[in-house]
DNA sequence: CATATTTATTCATCGTGATGAATAAATATC
DNA sequence: GATATTTATTCATCACGATGAATAAATATG
């Protein structure tokens, strides 16, 4: 089973019909293909930050739409970065080439503090920080992703 | 241990000493601090494509260098696609937010003769065939590898 | 050509993340 | 407040890819 497509397809019901309960859920689920179990859903709804309105689940308040997420950064960076390394106040992350956007946007995700801001390349993203300190901070950081 | 990083380090131990034989580059590893068996590196200079030269192992000829791959297009496909719809000599594959990236760099690696070229944006690629046909047929693959 | 060395591959095991079954916890209902 | 319903979470299991140990196959050597 594909977690991503299972996932659209829980946000595809829930926009689509009231959706009052998990047990609804799984039906509207059963009908687009997907066989799963109430702990299944309920932790799709938990990453999908879907709410319990009196209409039924819902996005929250104020978010025009949701999608499916990226990995966890973690993953991503296991997956993707070479290596991490700082100068001065900015950080130079290597990755596989072509990975780099992926990588760059569940850094961006984390809203670290000592990160001003991303910018990816092809094979690379450059992080911008406050000052050298912080940059060495985030490298560490990402190393340790790294294993 | 990571995949990528270890293999990282077997181009650079070929790239800076003569290693004649996987015992060599076992030894170059573990220098670099990774602990691997033979079957592992046999593996590893398998997925590299490196060589054996009478200098030791080596890039192929006409290779001005080797990089770290992506992984395999059904694995990135599985993890970030979720849907590819056909229009006209068009495909539009749709991806998680952020990677189309690597998905279409890893599509084009495949050389399929159905495919003309792909541009990637940040949520999705648009794949360019030769005909309906073909767009059907890249399609029907892609839609595969998503099980 | 026999044998040593090297490399590739099979088979078993492990790590990781996901899933389901069972259960605990939370919430709704009367 | 008692109980039914709903949701979350724990625990066991599975799928998948990677790795190592053992073995098979290929190559080098004398």
């Amino acid at each position: 089973m594909n977690k991503s497509l299972r996932q659209r397809a829980v946000l595809e019901a829930v926009g689509q019909e009231p959706v009052a309960n998990q047990e609804d859920l799984q039906r509207a689920l059963r009908k687009r293909g997907f066989k799963v179990t109430q702990a299944t859903l309920s932790r799709d709804i938990r990453d999908l930050g879907l709410i319990k309105t009196a209409a039924g689940y819902a996005l929250p308040q104020g978010e025009a739409s949701a999608s499916v997420a990226l990995p966890p950064v973690k993953r991503l960076v296991r997956e993707f970065v070479l290596e991490a390394r700082p100068a001065q106040n900015l950080l130079v992350v290597k990755t596989i080439i072509g990975s780099a956007q992926p990588v760059a946007a569940a850094l961006d995700e984390q809203e670290w503090e000592e990160v001003v801001g991303t910018i990816a390349g092809d094979d690379a993203i450059l992080i911008v920080c406050p000052d050298k300190d912080a940059a060495k901070k985030v490298a560490a950081r990402i190393e340790e992703m790294l294993g």
